[in-house]
DNA sequence: ATAAAAATCGAAAACGTTTTCGAAAATACC
DNA sequence: GGTATTTTCGAAAACGTTTTCGATTTTTAT
């Protein structure tokens, strides 16, 4: 049994496909009698219009791509969540890939999104990607796109992020509120905007209350694990055994650290406090609790959808619209790990 | 500047769109000559096919949809990740719905799903849906399908699940082996297929060990959450102060008894013996680390679109197929939580 | 009654592709 | 040279919808 169509209705009515379509759209110049048999028998049949040739003739598919790093991952499921309600909300459609971290994959995905011709694009970029050539070329054609979270900062594109520097800043300025004297940073890559201005921000802080910065503090993940947090503890512990603060990249990363302060029965708060990034909720349930900066995730992919939306209609009116920056705020949450 | 077609290729070279489309796709039936003039000049304008086009011509969008109960999840977000991976190697690409466990909001996602057409559906159901209707309605369009995790066992449908009746079985009888005596469950809520296989299975694991089933042992989630898995942890201190042992529907619910119990001073395992179900990333993080049964999300992703797919191409060929059950093997993983 | 206005309908183009089938051109054969 | 065969091409239909614009019918006004 074939789905039906318009021509069918049509048919078995005697009349023609535009009446038809009219009458299913509720139209003004169709009477009500025809209107209501054609509703009537469209209902009977189960009619749907075929998406395949309204896309064609719209010349849009109400489904737009997300492009991120990672889908096993607190922060960026949550954005997604986000994405998609918002989307489902205006009759949108939402695509999802992955780019496992790699610029290749996520060129080679950009372009499959482009040939399925979304309405647009979310994205996050991966922590390899150096080389924008890809993302220019949304902008030169004129897609829709929106970057958030790690994003190319250089590219005249809408955003929507938080204050990283700012909200570091502010991780940085609580522990020494709390007494912490020396504070190491384990960063992220070298490459991801966030990674940068979350340093940036460490350094900013400990300025602000006359701490001297000491580059030996800083370590470099590559992977943001959980291994990696604990390595780095060890290797704090033995480099700078009086160190007293630790402020880590992300919540992933300071569990990993917690983890090993727990084997090595170093005492967290008091003689060393921790604090994360980004409020996973993993973070509430360890012991001790993980002091974190809490990043409205969920509010970014609503914000980032209606970014998205607001191109997506200007470019069908055919506006010329300037790429908007949402800036959304940030929240230390004090927890265990950094009681005094 | 718009998109290149056909049209415009064969105009400019002075020929048909026939052979023009012919030429991209390397017809028998042209010429070496005006195939690299083709190939060049489509290169140069960047054409790509219009892919609203030929899903309208060909029928199909390669593209499919999934629906889950929630996105933000370990289980869940590590199933779509193997999805999504294998789909992106077979040129598919995946359009992600969230029921958040609601009958309804999965009834209108299918519909949904159906109007845009996709290729083929996976699903796993919210725990609400007692309702079949709309799987039912699948069947009946012969819609490709599977299902996977939260299942209806009795729709005829294709399905990529565990065994989650031996599981809970083994896991419960680790607890047995591990020296307990009296063993609680925290079990999910009534409806979910799994939730009854988990709890068969540890009614099952105990009467192999001759130990009486004792219904007021059993305590049943609504939302399966950390905090219900607190609540219930001192309720059943409170109620059977001797209890040596729970198990656990998932590892969340498990997390949220290992945190009522580290506030409460409970030794575990020496007093209790704690164990999950899923191996969620958490539970290798936390103090103590969780003993749980290792379920093989991603694996579950693999297969379940592999399914998918071999239905997809079997209704192209116009194929009958019976509807095919994966299973895939679980695992004990022992850890601090059931140590001896 | 007729003319003007309003209501109702449908033909046709367009969206851009794929594929069938027959025609034309080029090459081969005798 | 003519015929048979192979290469190369293109017209046209089809996928199913939306929308413009003109035609027809009905209603209202005079």
């Amino acid at each position: 049994m074939k789905e039906a169509t318009l021509k069918q209705i049509a048919e078995t009515l005697g009349i023609s496909i535009t009446t038809v379509s009219k009458a299913l759209k509720n139209y003004p110049d169709v009477s009500d009698k025809t209107r209501k048999a054609v509703h009537e028998l469209a209902d009977s049949l189960q009619y749907k219009p075929n998406s395949f040739a309204v896309n064609l003739r719209m010349q849009e598919s109400r489904t737009i791509g997300v492009i991120i790093p990672e889908l096993v991952h607190h922060f960026f499921s949550s954005v997604i969540d986000g994405i998609v309600a918002e989307a489902e909300k205006h009759g949108y459609l939402v695509i999802i890939q992955q780019s496992n971290e790699s610029v290749v994959m996520e060129k080679s995905q950009v372009e499959l999104l482009l040939n399925k011709r979304v309405d647009g694009i979310v994205m996050s970029l991966s922590n390899e990607s150096n080389d924008d050539e890809h993302l220019k070329e949304l902008l030169r054609r004129n897609v829709p796109f929106v970057q958030f979270d790690k994003i190319s900062k250089l590219l005249n594109s809408s955003k929507v992020i938080i204050d990283d520097q700012k909200a570091a800043c502010e991780a940085t300025t609580h522990l020494i509120h709390k007494g912490c004297k020396k504070i190491a940073h384990i960063r992220g890559p070298v490459n991801p905007q966030n990674a940068i201005d979350r340093f940036l921000g460490y350094k900013k802080g400990l300025e602000k209350h006359d701490i001297p910065f000491d580059p030996s503090l800083v370590y470099t993940c590559s992977r943001v694990s959980f291994e990696e947090g604990k390595a780095f503890a060890a290797q704090i512990l033995k480099e700078h055994p009086d160190v007293d603060g630790i402020f880590c990249i992300t919540d992933l990363v300071a569990v990993g650290v917690l983890a090993y302060f727990n084997e090595q029965k170093i005492p967290v708060p008091q003689q060393v406090k921790v604090i994360g990034f980004s409020n996973w909720f993993m973070s509430q349930v360890i012991t001790p609790s993980l002091s974190t900066v809490e990043q409205p995730s969920y509010e970014m992919g609503t914000a980032a959808f209606n970014v998205l939306l607001e191109e997506i209609n200007a470019r069908k009116e055919n506006r010329v619209r300037e790429p908007k920056t949402v800036r959304l705020e940030t929240q230390i949450i004090e927890r265990e790990s950094t009681r005094a």
